[in-house]
DNA sequence: GTCTATAGGTAGATAGAC
DNA sequence: GTCTATCTACCTATAGAC
């Protein structure tokens, strides 16, 4: 397995838990080791016996983010009887995961890339590939059987975009659930034929 | 006016852009008022002549990439005759404005707003506001006269999504351009009884 | 494992000379 | 307008006691 992500040592990963919210909300920069530790009943000195450093919290928090929005898409996917049903699961999985309770570290994977060092990127790299591997293998199954466009690895970017944003405009607690997000989303991109028979 | 953006005061303007370039590729944080200073031939000292703070510079990049982009998206519409040169206007437009030259400031808008104090935001989100109000203006003449999908809201933010999301993967000097990636977005979004009518 | 204390560095901003 | 010099504050990380 791959050990950027998290032994299940819980006070490692009740730090990672708590510095995604921080990281999240005041970015990666503004968020000192003092927040950190406060946020955990710590002292700062205490984070460097669980952690080297404050960017290998930030490696870890986006490890888990991407690691476990791919095991729950392996195992919707796993699930979806139909093809509609595996388009839909995409887009439920993701939103649930950017968007739901306590998901604050995917979103730090999206938008703090620019923190983590050289060294660190590769190995945060082959874990996006594989998340966007899975996107990849549904639509170009979906674009085999006329259910989307067929320019499909355009068509992965520009909706994992849209996904990506949604942080910035929906609001949990307004009047648009999640799920209803996501349908609506998926239907903005279902060819029309093929909407009325889902 | 707005005295968010800039006075053609010619200093305050060269610091502006070189902040823009440099906000964009380490994040604001990162950058300090050395960085800034060096990069335009001052003292860090002296930049606090022409800004009271550095935050003010962040706010006057980001108030410069929106206007600059509103006033492109502006005149490019007043200059298509056709709802599809209107629509294709909104994508090349911000693309250009994301992607091409020295055209940083935007990115730093979409990018660094955590960055940005809650007593500025307001005059901010009146520009960004403005600009897609124009963006709905035109969707929902296309959503009427059927060559877009008629859910204009939410397709105006998903669609919004996908573009700020391209400064993540396009790289203009690679095979595709910026105008043939603006086609093949707007490909994926036009209703498909009216792409062979363009 | 966690604490206290602090090293060593750098940040944003100011003051006054020119 | 720009420079030099510097203030104050805060940062990440370490050392050694418990």
């Amino acid at each position: 397995m791959n050990n950027l992500a998290h032994d299940h040592n819980s006070r490692r990963m009740e730090l990672v838990l708590a510095a995604a919210s921080l990281f999240r909300d005041q970015g990666y920069e503004r968020t000192t080791v003092r927040d950190l530790g406060h946020a955990v009943g710590l002292q700062s000195g205490s984070l460097f016996y669980h952690f080297r450093s404050k960017e290998e919290i930030l490696v870890a928090v986006m490890a888990l983010g991407i690691t476990r929005t791919t095991e729950q898409l392996e195992s919707a996917l796993a699930r979806a009887d139909t093809l509609n049903a595996k388009l839909a699961a995409l887009f439920h999985v993701h939103l649930h995961s950017l968007l739901g309770e306590n998901q604050a570290a995917l979103e730090v994977m999206l938008y703090e890339w620019r923190s983590v060092s050289e060294a660190a990127r590769p190995g945060l790299i082959v874990l996006r590939d594989r998340y966007e591997a899975l996107w990849q293998g549904v639509l170009d199954e979906a674009a085999a059987a006329g259910l989307v466009r067929s320019d499909t690895r355009l068509l992965r970017r520009t909706l994992l975009g849209s996904l990506h944003w949604t942080v910035q405009w929906f609001h949990p607690d307004g009047d648009m659930s999640v799920d209803e997000l996501a349908e609506r989303m998926l239907a903005l991109v279902l060819r029309e034929e093929n909407t009325a028979t889902r």
